[in-house]
DNA sequence: GGCATACTTGCAGTTACTGCACTACAACCT
DNA sequence: AGGTTGTAGTGCAGTAACTGCAAGTATGCC
């Protein structure tokens, strides 16, 4: 068909790196719910089929495809950890992009595009959920590791499922509390300080028993 | 238009009766994506464009029309109260019914079809977020009130409204586990013990420090 | 009977998204 | 060189959720 000449000149990546800039440069500009996957199409010069080859939505469009990991090696030490839980919990979680993006700076903006709607804020947040169970699992050991050295009996062995149920719900809380608070911020800001989270965290935990 | 005879027969609330039911069995029976609203209009013996008058979306009419809201009494009592805050503070929301359902068991069969897709889950889940600013506050004056009495300083005053914000994140996951450990009993079991909640949630809190 | 009101409807249009068949280009093989 | 294969992209037709508009029909009230 009439493809233009020109097509098949960019890579997979460029491609890629071109409708996500499209994308959070029009959120940024019209809001979300004001930009169509069209525009979007017009704007990174590409068709609609070919934007939906490279995202499955338009949410991951803006969103990225970076996933939430877990950190191998944070997580052995957390196991044997006896820090405060929540607070060393939140380390284990790594955004780690599985490219560099080309864009300096594109990161931020896409933040800033994010955070502007509460709705893709959760959407985001959603993310956490996919690898609860594996966070579920490690906690899990943990709270197993530390009852057996303090020499739980039986029954205390049994609950320790659901312990780890509540704790990783927990987590994804003080989770979202992070993201939220990082992205109040401003934008130049550095990314939130483990330590300052986990001094509020200690005296908010204080309070709660 | 030709419209059938005996339209106009019932008021608002039975169409929106009848639509609901439609919708949570034909969910149960294919599961979320595999209904259409033209099935439900269909099964509910109504028009595309019906169906939309009463609910704005498809999510709408089978997660239903009640949202959670905050128990004004218990509020009260919550401020002044020193028992353990967060299980305390999960008996702050309700999810006061608008109107009875004519139809018994319907509620059952309703949350039976909302825990069997993790993504209506999370959107169930998402309502929270509309009355997590109303939550913080109250939580923020429980916080100050007992500060004061504890003779507080004015640097221990200041930080209270981020602890309030935390607080509220962690509640919002225990919300979310409570949610999640009723939707996995059995069908005819009672609502969530809160006496239950309340000792796991203790247990867990004295291994976070 | 006439009239306002409540409830419903059809229709046309937009937007997100999918499957399929196809082209253009590049690299590789013989 | 000529043919094959693989990759990146396109057009088109179709489905599904949803919206605005302009109606139609039954009902209660005068």
């Amino acid at each position: 068909m009439s493809t233009e000449p020109g097509a098949r000149r960019r890579g997979v990546a460029e491609t890629t790196a071109a409708i996500e800039r499209a994308t959070v440069d029009l959120v940024l500009e019209h809001g979300y719910d004001g930009v169509t996957v069209d525009m979007i199409c017009r704007a990174a010069g590409v068709s609609q089929r070919t934007f939906f080859n490279h995202f499955k939505t338009k949410d991951a469009a803006l969103l990225g495809p970076d996933l939430p990991r877990i950190d191998e090696r944070a997580a052995r030490e957390f196991i044997v950890s006896d820090g405060p839980l929540l607070a060393e919990a939140v380390g284990l979680v790594r955004i780690d992009p599985s490219r560099l993006p080309g864009d300096p700076g594109l990161m931020a903006r896409r933040i800033r595009a994010i955070s502007a709607d509460p709705l893709l804020m959760a959407r985001q947040m959603e993310r956490l959920a996919e690898i609860e169970g594996e966070l579920r699992e490690i906690v899990e050991l943990r709270l197993r590791q530390q009852a057996i050295r303090a020499g739980a009996d039986e029954a205390e062995l049994a609950g320790i499922a659901e312990e780890a149920e509540i704790v990783t719900h927990l987590l994804a809380g003080v989770m979202r509390y992070v993201g939220m608070s990082w992205s109040r911020r401003a934008e130049d800001a550095p990314p939130p300080d483990g330590a300052e989270v986990a001094e509020a965290l200690g005296r908010v935990i204080r309070k709660l028993a």
